[in-house]
DNA sequence: CAAGATTGAATTTTCAATCTTT
DNA sequence: AAAGATTGAAAATTCAATCTTG
């Protein structure tokens, strides 16, 4: 019987965990790299990626923004030689975001602060059960619905 | 010792775990209740405040946005009657948001599909050991922070 | 005409400057 | 002059309409 009252609880420390996580992060990679957490997490997307390459509408899914708001993000960053667009000739509705050789080199030094913030906070404050804790409940939460 | 992929994995689904129910909150209670997340979660500071009543730099900060953003978005609930503004005699700088009686009624509704969410997201996913789990890691991370 | 991406307009939020009260 | 709140301007995001290619 879960209560209503744990529920609330859970959940609310989940919403404030994040909270605090998120914006020490995008605190820290504003000064220490000239990105937003959201840059970071594009860049990182494609360094992941084959090719470092990933579509506009598989980017913005990743993301959790719209197809409309990745154009966007895609402009500064291109501005910024972060990232470039490729129109492959094969089939020009497609549009690719490539990371650079200088995204790949800001990336570096991002991913460096971002670690180091994950260190300060989760890493700092919880011992590795709880994170496995964290990490696996938080995993079951993202399975795909199984009926009722 | 903690390692660096033990953290970025748990940060990863922590940061996953509530796009979800975020995404899920917001959307339910936009067609059920007709408001949003962020300006459910403001009634429900009021509703649990004395005398329904919060000001308004308090009320930025629990809700964690800026005191101009807090302005705007309680223009929009005054204009639907949820909330009042006060300006006590006494101290003529201070401004208080305060909980009506419509906004008593509209965030009983609106918290009826709140906790449904919760329990089809977090709920039908997670056990109590879960749950406890979750809330007591994600606790542990809003601790104050004790030195070095 | 559907898929994929972009655009203009509208909305929401922040930032810095300002106004009012103490 | 500082505290508390609001404002105009700017930035970021969404939405719906549009453009381009297959």
């Amino acid at each position: 019987v879960t209560t209503t009252k744990s529920l609330l609880l859970a959940w609310r420390n989940l919403y404030l965990a994040n909270a605090f996580v998120s914006e020490a992060l995008n605190a820290r990679l504003q000064a220490e790299a000239g990105c937003t957490l959201l840059e970071h997490d594009l860049m990182a997307w494609l360094a992941a990626a084959p090719e470092r390459r990933l579509r506009m509408l598989e980017l913005a899914r990743r993301l959790r923004i719209t197809p409309g708001g990745l154009t966007r993000v895609v402009d500064r960053l291109v501005e910024r030689t972060w990232i470039e667009r490729d129109r492959p000739e094969s089939n020009r509705r497609i549009v690719y975001a490539v990371l650079t050789d200088r995204g790949t080199a800001t990336l570096a030094a991002a991913r460096s602060s971002y670690v180091r913030v994950l260190r300060g906070t989760l890493g700092k404050r919880l011992g590795d059960p709880e994170l496995q804790a964290l990490g696996g409940a938080a995993e079951k939460l993202l399975q795909p619905d199984i009926g009722s």
